[in-house]
This record gives structure tokens, sequence and C-alpha cells, in this order.
DNA sequence: CAGTGAGCGAGCTTCCGCTTGACTT
């Protein structure tokens, strides 16, 4: 017998269906060993040892886990191929012990077919050391920082307060934008625009002022423009030149587990939690791939079927002559699972919608047209990314105004139209309406043309503040910065409301204050640790020990060496600010200057 | 003699990331 271990029970499922009698498939549901949660669990003068221990409540699934591998003839590893996946295929084996000279491989595809899943078998690798040390060193990082801020911040805000490299990026993110907001100042910006028609054609177009005897204007009042408006009555409108550029808007790639998470928020308004719980039912029952992924790959056995279904639905127009490909520009993308879509184009979305016969309790009902309308979404923007792109024509008019035709008391206005061409994928998977009819149809237009002035309007724009985020929003923003993973997004933003140090009204997130001055309190005392980019610079380091071209010990040392006196003074200012202040006054704790540039570098 | 400090032990917290049920509200 030859045994698969994978990390999904319904991938486990899958997979037993495309082998024969002599595999066996287990599951082992993720991570099986940890660090304690009760006590840090590193020995940090022991070379950072962890002290990992079973996982509560895994002990029964990691017995019998071990006794198929000593049984089995051959083990593949088949966790999920990326870092994680890689710990845990070692944790396996290290649980298992003594397994003689038994044949054990590592197997790794990133899709469930039948030609993926017999090739990873038939080609397999040995576990990869370098990737196991990246994620210890990773999991080591995260205890350190988690385990011996959390208490400081604590101590210094007398309250239970917690830290840690994502949940304190995020808050930070929150805190920055609400700041922004408060310190925002409106700008007024005042604007003329004439209402222009030609002779021929009968629909009118508008015109902007962008320039006044050649020098780009803008004006923060209204006087001027008015003025200027007076003189128009008397002047001649002409067409200066136009411009007519074709853009083709590309498909959107398919989803991700953020990007899925932002188009529920904004089109069907679930909460990234409930949209992970409906995905994973869907997942369960085989409609959808695994739903937490930062891949944009797509199987090719998917891609040829979305194309036989394009061409049988919607004609070979809206079919590429190659199947897009998409790239990842996320910063951390692991990529070891496929994008989310339909396991089967042909199973349409209206299979899934609700049987209206059927007498269903109210709440039974709503999970169900909750769960159509997200496997709607993914279908439609999947199909929609392998379509053709959409072609759109821009013009863009300039158009003088003065006394007389070639003799401008010269005012320049733009005038910009937009036409769609060819939908392509937005038949399927459209853009917001407000920005698409935002620019109107442009009449045919000759330069020196004259033009008739219909009217004028001068309007006021005021600037608005930047939007609070949302839980969608906010993912978008960490994603972009690479920090927290598919698995673990929804649950952060959850993290950070239950612990009180944000709120949400409606859509939009506040910090409140308790998650002010703890924001504060790690940025005075630790702000590199917690800034926006620290992840990013750890990721780098990790992505070296993963190729073997930095050690765990060289990462970790030259981590704790920073961190380690940082966390000594910042504890020695609360013990001093304790004692040398009368009890009832509260704590105020004065910033650590910043190392110089010298001491920075090693 | 009263206040302070050192030393010790108990109790209570805390991280990120991977996966699903078995629980309670």
């Amino acid at each position: 017998m030859k045994l698969v271990i994978v990390e999904s029970p319904a991938k486990a499922k899958k997979i037993a269906e495309f082998l024969d009698d002599s595999w066996h498939v287990e599951a082992c549901r993720g991570h099986i060993r940890d660090l304690p949660e009760t006590e840090l669990g590193v020995e940090v003068a022991q070379d950072f040892r962890p002290q990992y221990v079973v996982l509560p409540g895994k002990g029964n699934l990691v017995r019998r886990l071990v006794r198929a591998m000593r049984r089995a003839e051959e083990i593949y590893l088949a966790t999920d191929p990326d870092r994680e996946g890689e710990a845990i295929a070692w944790h396996l084996l290290q649980l298992a012990g003594d397994l003689d000279d038994k044949p054990v491989h590592r197997a790794r595809f990133t899709a469930i077919t039948r030609d993926a899943i017999r090739s990873a078998l038939a080609y397999p690798a040995p576990l990869n050391a370098d990737l196991v040390a990246a994620q210890s060193a990773r999991r080591v990082v995260d205890r350190l920082v988690g385990y011996l801020v959390s208490p400081l911040a604590s101590q210094a805000l007398d309250g239970r307060f917690s830290a840690g490299r994502v949940q304190s990026a995020a808050l930070r993110l929150v805190v920055e934008r609400e700041r922004e907001i408060a310190d925002f100042q409106p700008q007024t910006a005042w604007t003329l625009s004439v209402q222009l028609a030609t002779q021929q054609a009968p629909q009118s177009f508008e015109a902007r002022l962008v320039q006044v005897k050649g020098e780009k204007r803008r004006f923060s009042q209204r006087q001027p423009l008015d003025q200027l408006a007076e003189r128009l009555a008397t002047a001649q409108f002409w067409v200066g030149s136009t411009r007519r550029v074709m853009r083709s808007q590309s498909a959107p790639p398919p989803f991700t587990t953020a990007s899925l998470q932002q188009a529920a928020s904004a089109t069907l308004g679930l909460s990234p939690e409930r949209t992970m719980t409906i995905a994973q039912m869907l997942y369960e029952q085989g409609w959808i791939t695994y739903p937490r992924t930062d891949g944009v790959q797509v199987a090719t056995e998917a891609q040829s079927a979305a194309r036989d279904l394009i061409v049988e639905r919607y004609g070979t127009d809206y079919l590429p002559p190659e199947p897009p490909r998409y790239v990842n520009r996320v910063i951390n993308a692991q990529e070891a699972h496929e994008a989310i879509r339909p396991t089967d184009v042909h199973l349409l979305p209206e299979h899934l919608l609700p049987d209206e016969n059927a007498e269903e309790d109210a709440e039974e009902v709503s999970d169900k047209g909750d769960a159509a309308r997200l496997y709607r979404l993914i279908w439609r923007r999947f199909v929609a990314s392998q379509m053709t792109p959409a072609l759109i024509a821009h013009t863009r008019a300039v158009i003088y105004a003065g006394k007389r035709i070639g003799q401008p008391f010269p005012l320049a206005f733009h005038a910009r139209g937009r036409i769609q061409l060819w939908e392509g994928h937005r038949r399927l998977y459209g853009e917001t309406e407000t920005e698409e009819n935002s620019d109107a149809l442009l009449p045919q237009l000759k330069d020196n043309q004259l033009l008739t002035r219909l009217g004028h309007r001068v309007d006021e724009h005021i600037s608005r503040p930047p939007q609070r985020y949302s839980e969608a929003s906010l993912i978008a923003a960490l994603e972009q910065r690479g920090i927290g993973r598919p698995a673990t997004y929804a649950g952060m933003v959850a993290t950070i409301q239950a612990r009180g140090y944000v709120l949400r009204e409606g859509q939009q997130l506040r910090p409140t204050p308790d998650g002010e001055r703890l924001a504060d309190f790690l940025t005075t005392h630790f702000d590199r640790l917690f800034a926006s980019d620290a992840t990013a610079l750890l990721e780098a380091q990790l992505d070296q020990v993963a190729a073997g071209k930095l050690t765990r010990s060289a990462l970790l040392e030259s981590f704790w060496d920073e961190f380690q006196p940082r966390l000594a003074q910042v504890a020695q200012r609360i013990t001093e600010s304790r004692s040398s202040e009368a009890k009832s006054q509260p704590l105020v704790l004065h910033p650590i200057a910043e190392p110089t540039a010298d001491e920075a570098t090693p």
C-alpha cells in the first residue's frame, strides 16, 4: 500500500478517486504540531530551539497518521507546496520516528486534476530542509514578537493588550487613516465648463477650461471664472486639435481569496468572514476549487473547458486566440493553489439557485441564496477572465475660445469622449456604472471647425477626505504589502474588532481610544517592527533562507540583536516611570531615541 | 523603627498560520 498525505479532507477524497486500490489517501487537516500556547516555547540561548507540541485535540489524528505511515510501503507527503506545507510534511516525518529505509517522497501539485496528481506522484522530490528552516524562522519571529511585546504593552497601558506582526500593522493602518481624515483640509476648486455643438451633429458636448493665455490654471475662487464667463458671450469657439487613442482593457484575473473578499463585499455586501464560510461550503461540495489561495494561475484543463463554453454560449468573437496568462503582482505570493474558479464551468450558476417550490426556513434559504450569488460571482469572474479584452476609444479635443479664429484671447478647453467599441469580458463582469457614464460621446470634430456655444456652467469641487477602510479594503491593503495570508485575512479583521481596538460602523472601520493608545505605544517604541514594510523585509530574508543563501540562525540572531535591546530598554522605562511617579498619576512613557544611521547598519 | 528593595512563586496573558468539525449562544 502506498500512502498519500494531504492537508484538506475534501482534497483527499478527490485524489482517491483518481488512484487505484494500491493507494491510500489521508488528510492531516493543517498543522499538527506547533509551539505551546501557554509559554514562549523558544529557547533563545539554544539557537532559538522551538519546543513543538502536538496541537490540542489532534492526538488521535496524529496517532492514526503515524500508524498509517509505519504500515505503508511508500510514503508521499503531499501537503501544500508552500512554506507551511513543507513544515507540516517535516513534522509528520518527525512524529513518525524511525521508518527504516522506507521510501519517503515529497509530492507537489497546485491543481487537483487527474493529470496533475498522477504526474506529481510519478515525479516526486525530497523534502526541502531550507524551506522548513524558513518556516521555523517565521514561526519563531512571530512568537517572540507576539509573546514578548504583548505583556509590555499591557503593562505600559494598564490593560489587556496584544501585539503582533500582522494585527499591529493592520491596526496601525486604521489609526493612520483616521488621523489623515482628522487632519484633512478640504480644498475648493472652481471650474468653468461650456456646452458646445457642431452644425452637423444634434447632440451637444461639454468642455472644461484648462488654460488661460497658454498657462495652466486652477481656480480656488469663483469670481475670476464668472468674469471670464461673461466674455464668452461674444467669443468664437473652434477646434484646436483632436486625438483618438484605442485602449484595450484586459479581462480581470480570476479570483484569489483577497479579491474574492473584495468583490463579495462590494457587490453582495458579504463580510470577509461570511464569504469564507460560504466559499468553504462550496469547496467541500465540489463546486469551486480551494478557497484560500493567492494564486491567479489556472489549470489548462479548466482553461480549455472555459474556452469551449465561451464559444458555445457567447460565440467566437469573445474567444481570444490564446488563453490569457495572469501574473501575480503580490509581494509574498506562494501560489500553492490555483485561482478560485468553478471546478466545472458547465455547472452554471442557475443550477445552484434555490428551489422556489421547496419549503424551507428563512435562514436556510438565505444561506442558499448567498451561496448561489457567491458562486455566480466566481463563475462570471472566471469565465470573463478567459474572454477577449474590451476595446475602448478615447477621444480628446482641445477647443479654443477667442475674439476670432486664429486670434485667441486665448482660452483653451478640453473635451473628452469615450466609446466602447467592443464589450469583450465586460459582457459578464462589468465595471461599476458611475465611471462608465462620466465621459460622454463626442461628435466628429475637424481641426479649425467652428462650434456653437449653447451655455456654460461654473462648478465648485470640494476635495474629500480619504475613505475609512472597510474590512475588505483593509485586507486588500494588507495583501498589497504582503502582510498576512489567505487563511488568516478574515480572522484577523475579526480579531482587532473583538479585542476592542477597532470598531465597525456600517462598512467603515475606525479605531477606538484603546486602539489609538496601543498603536501609539507600538509606533513610539517599536516603530520599525510594526512598520508597513516590516513584513516585506522579513519575507525577503525568509526567501534567502529558503534558497539556502542565509541560515535560520543568522536570520534569527540578527533579528534578536536588534529586538532584544529595544525590548529591555522599553521594559526599563516602564519600571522607571512606575516607581518614580505617584500611583495616582497616569503612566507617561517617553520615546526612546531612534538609533542613528551608523548604529542601525551592522 | 519604618520604609525600601531583592528574590521568589503563582496566576494570567499573548503571536501567526494551516485545516475542519464539535461545541455553545
